[in-house]
DNA sequence: TTGACGTATTCCCATATCAGAATATAATGA
DNA sequence: TCATTATATTCTGATATGGGAATACGTCAA
């Protein structure tokens, strides 16, 4: 098998740069397309289709406004990267943690220096 | 261009489910390839490769010991996820609120109902 | 040294991606 | 109806993925 669509979950969607500024840019309100290509400074068939994988994940919705396609931000799918990230944040943000870490480090270094002498 | 390397952010290295999952397994403390292999239910070979791919952007950190090697979380690579998503957070949590008001309207409701009866 | 164990790498292959260019579709106004 | 504007789709090509299988590498014990 190879790597999984990007429209399999919100993960994949998002792991592409231009589809996190596509929804940093709909955070404002809700934008027709060719907005968001000049926002980004981004060819409209791009957007369009960057648009489509989001939508594939329900991270956007559509609107119609005559000849405009009006597109706005569906935060919700985010909500599991939210969780599943979360759980992370003590462990860099603790004082301890990071204590670990460099106590470790300095366990290996005096191991590699009994190993010289 | 095609799409971005796994190896590319820790964005895209987290997009595959069975990384994640090593990364789970990994926060309750270092472990040997093996293990990783037989909890996750998963060939030896292809968590060898995760792991290279969570090396590679930093998520993950090495220690011989012997014929095994001790792979240890690194969380901090994870942070620049937290704090994009985080942001979203606060939208999704709105529109629970604004559920709550739509609920809260229909028990208003029923109550109307009961006096009804 | 040899054999066994633990881990890493390589090869194959089906599958998707993303950008760019060209083109198609849809809606509006004259 | 026709031209214009706004958006979507299609085609191409270079690239990489992830699993499976086979194999290579490294270390320890006898």
């Amino acid at each position: 098998m190879a790597r999984a669509a990007t429209t399999a979950d919100a993960f994949n969607a998002v792991a592409e740069p231009r589809r996190r500024q596509i929804l940093d840019a709909l955070a404002g309100g809700e934008r027709p397309v060719n907005d968001l290509a000049r926002l980004l400074e981004l060819a409209q068939p791009q957007v369009s289709k960057h648009l489509r994988v989001l939508k594939a994940v329900d991270l956007v919705a559509v609107r119609d406004a005559g000849r405009q396609r009006l597109y706005r931000l569906n935060s919700p799918p985010l909500q599991p990267i939210y969780e599943w990230v979360k759980q992370y944040e003590q462990l860099w943000s603790e004082r301890f943690d990071q204590m670990d870490v460099v106590l470790e480090e300095l366990k290996e270094k005096e191991k590699g220096n009994d190993k010289d002498q």
